[in-house]
DNA sequence: TATAAAATTTACCAAACAGTCAATATTTTA
DNA sequence: TAAAATATTGACTGTTTGGTAAATTTTATA
């Protein structure tokens, strides 16, 4: 049994160890898929031995569940910070460029999440149709309150979340493509341009008609 | 050595099993991924025996690049319809409307390909950065031609078609997800929404201001 | 219809892989 | 510092998997 399930006190040796164990996890999950990592990889990558990591977790797919439960917190707070009470069009820019900025900063955890819900989301269906539909639909009426009182142009909320998702974690996920077809360097130069666009896009899309 | 890489003519039972394990393959890899995908499991989508399959193909990997190369051309076909003599908000609609289309019709193809960039494009890389990087160019020079003409607001031309490709594919690959924020049913009404809530999107963006 | 070619299958192999176990080393604690 | 608890490792196991070889069956052809 490992460590991570015991009700036992966390030692400094597991606490740092189960730390390195998820960061070099998270670099391989993230690169190859479920399927397409192993056991091996991670442990070389941690610098561990394979028993070692087993010692601390029961098994590879405890590694990517303890991820991805990790992960997700980080992932929905940027949507969590839409308020009812702030201007529309700048609350929900806010939201595109803190997505953009995570896409920026955190493409590996982008790329995990991607990975699985390409899948199918087989560890993960229930909290997308839990906790993520929940704020999805608390922000979509918010979002509709805001047509209602003619503060945006009518829109249909589930969408314009749909399409902020895709824009920015295309970013991250699609990453190889971009610098394909912008055909530059190792640099995220592009991720200032992705920011004055988007802007824009959305911006034009809800900033209502002067009469 | 598989029979396709022979300059013999092929015969009928090989044209009909080649299309048959493409077809099993396409389903096969599109929801496990390469690393996730058996030949066992395209076997038995096929109903053929595992050696029976690598009678026609030399290798999975060959099975899968075959899969790859056949999509190319259909997967393209969209960006190229683009014309620079029709009515520029009109044209860049139309071609959001047919790769919407392509999600709603051809999903299996649009996640085969997004995990073959989602793993680094191993496979695509040249494809990438020769001929979808041309085709990128040459459809972009043509926007900024819009652009100096006035015809439509001003606006980066390559993230333009990225945020297309984002937004329109995300329908296909993000499947679950969709299905789970709108929590309902097996099947495909929010593609209606989807194309009025895109064709809005893009026209504010682009349709120029009165002046 | 006899023969050659093509197609299919059964029985394999070797490598990769997740996971175990018992022995050893290290760290903590009394 | 000795004993106990924790951490680490080398050697191993059983399974999955990509791929092969040879024998057999089916189909096409002369």
């Amino acid at each position: 049994m490992a460590r991570s399930d015991t009700t036992k006190k966390v030692t400094r040796i597991q606490r740092e160890k189960i730390n390195v164990i998820l960061e070099a996890a998270l670099e391989v999950f993230s690169n190859h898929g479920f399927r397409g990592a192993t056991i091996d990889m991670i442990a070389k990558n941690a610098n561990l031995s394979k028993p070692n990591i087993l010692y601390y977790f029961d098994s590879k797919d405890d590694i990517h569940s303890a991820l991805l439960s990790k992960l997700l917190e980080k992932w929905l707070e940027p949507l969590k910070v839409i308020s009812p009470t702030g201007d529309p069009v700048e609350e929900i820019c806010s939201y595109v460029e803190n997505k953009l900025d995570m896409a920026r900063m955190f493409p590996r955890e982008s790329r995990l999440f991607a990975n699985e819900i390409l899948q199918g989301a087989p560890r993960m269906l229930k909290i997308l149709s839990g906790p993520l539909k929940q704020l999805a639909d608390q922000k979509a009426e918010i979002i509709n309150s805001w047509v209602k009182a003619g503060k945006i142009e009518p829109i249909n909320p589930y969408h314009l979340i749909f399409s902020i998702w895709a824009t920015t974690q295309h970013y991250a996920d699609f990453d190889v493509q971009i610098h394909a077809v912008l055909g530059h360097k190792n640099n995220d130069s592009h991720f200032n341009d992705a920011k004055t666009y988007l802007r824009l896009l959305f911006t034009r899309l809800l900033e209502p008609k002067v009469k």
